[in-house]
RNA sequence: GGUGAGAUAGUCAAGUGGCCAACGACGGCAGACUGUAAAUCUGCUCCCUAUGGGUUCAGAGGUUCGACUCCUCUUCUCACCA
């Protein structure tokens, strides 16, 4: 049991730092019931999450399994530096109305993974405030400039001679004080937050808490293209506020590989039922597309729920496999006659009548499922349901 | 501050007077094959009712019958020196 939980918590990790403590505490707890914390810390800034922001959410709640409580930090006191890690945009000031609508929403969207009633909702700015100017030069003294550069990101800026503001040296110090205040037991992050995750370490040590956190360290999730990080810019996200639809299309759209990634960071099955998956797809016995399909379902049913799930992949059966129109599609209305061409940029399904010109004759175009050969077709008045491709579909109403 | 190199379509990157709407690669879209996969193969990839027309190669002028290619200025980027 103690072993299936440290394998659990292990599970798709990038590093672990004092891998010791992490038993000592699942033992105290599976021998005597005591509980410990976690703590992880999110941006305040808009909360828009997607599937590769949930790879920690996960952890958290596999935690949570095995008596942990989640200290959610909220950052709302250190927004206001910016972390300088990754890009060294200046950050625009959030109001505190701001901020607490966007940590409702975080709570929205972050309790479709966690357990809140194994979850502390906290905000930084709740003792960073108090620490006061005595504190925060009290906290600067524990650390020195030299190793302060030896961080990656302020090294290069450092050596390439890019800017760096001292209240961003700040950073890395205040967000290690947290785990001071919450005196937590493990830290979670990404891989590009060790430097401050390990910061947090440092500080307990020198403010004598009395432990020093274990630190969790999770990859980067891939995103649909399977080979950049997911992310919003890039376009290969599955957010977690897309529609069933969407959500349940771009799962199933990863390739076979990916897949096994996903199941690895994202899905809520424990390692010995994965483990038989990928021996039944290796035998044969279970179609890759089956199972790719069951993690589909998984993941659209977490955020919108078993029905939207079942449906969701009803539509896409409909749609893809059976080759149907969708239940649902934007409609146009067009003035008649119209060129076909025309109508299909009108309904945005094609960017421009060239393109149109050009899917035409590569027999892309379809209305009401039959494929358009005549690139000159006029449409007279009627209702016509237009396709480009498989996955482009409209509604036209032409008057 | 000095010297040199450069800026080409979504990205990278050829082209150094007409054969250029511009090689190629990646990306993207579509077709075939499939499991809406992946891999592979094929086609397309500035706009325009179009065997033609229009607008493009950082920006503005100029030379020329003709400029992405030559000249001048401007803006920006990079490298080396200080």
């Amino acid at each position: 049991m103690m072993q299936e939980a440290l394998q659990e918590i292990q599970r798709g990790t990038a590093e672990i730092i004092d891998n010791e403590r992490i038993e000592k505490l699942l033992k105290a707890y599976f021998e005597e019931g005591k509980t410990y914390t976690v703590k992880a810390g999110f941006d305040p800034t808009a909360p828009d999450l997607h599937l590769g922001h949930t790879v920690l959410l996960h952890k958290l709640a596999t935690f949570q399994k095995y008596g942990a409580r989640i200290q959610f930090l909220i950052g709302d006191f250190t927004a206001q530096i910016g972390d300088p890690t990754g890009k060294s945009e200046t950050r625009k000031q959030l109001s505190p109305e701001q901020i607490q609508i966007n940590a409702e929403s975080y709570k929205t969207q972050v309790f479709k993974i966690l357990d809140p009633e194994k979850t502390d909702v906290v905000f930084n700015a709740s003792w960073l405030n108090d620490l006061g100017s005595v504190g925060m030069l009290e906290l600067t003294t524990t650390f020195n400039v030299a190793r302060m550069l030896e961080r990656d990101d302020f090294e290069k800026r450092y050596k390439s001679q890019t800017p760096i503001s001292i209240s961003e040296f700040m950073y890395p110090l205040l967000q290690g004080y947290d785990s001071v205040a919450l005196k937590s037991d493990i830290e979670l992050g990404g891989t590009d937050q060790k430097f401050n995750l390990l910061m947090g370490r440092h500080l307990q040590r020198t403010y004598e808490v009395g432990k020093e956190q274990a630190v969790l360290m999770m990859p980067i999730l891939e995103g649909l293209d399977g080979v950049q990080k997911m992310s919003k810019s890039l376009g290969n996200y599955i957010g977690v506020e897309d529609v069933p639809n969407d959500m349940f299309g771009k799962v199933l759209s990863v390739s076979d590989e990916l897949m096994w990634r996903y199941f690895e960071l994202l899905s809520a099955k424990t390692l010995k039922e994965i483990e038989a998956i990928k021996t039944g797809v290796t035998e044969g016995t279970l179609h890759p597309k089956k199972v790719k399909e069951s993690l589909a379902h998984e993941i659209t049913a977490r955020f919108h729920g078993e029905e939207a799930a079942v449906a969701a992949q009803a539509e896409f059966d409909k749609v893809h496999a059976k080759s149907q129109i969708p239940t649902e599609m934007d409609i146009f209305e067009l003035d008649g006659p119209i060129w076909i061409a025309k109508a299909l940029q009108e309904c945005n399904i094609e960017p421009s009548t060239s393109q149109a010109r050009r899917d035409i004759k590569q027999g892309a175009v379809k209305i009401d499922q039959v494929k358009v050969s005549d690139e000159q077709l006029q449409l007279e008045r009627g209702e016509y349901v237009l396709q480009v491709g498989k996955r482009k579909f409209a509604r036209a109403k032409v008057k």
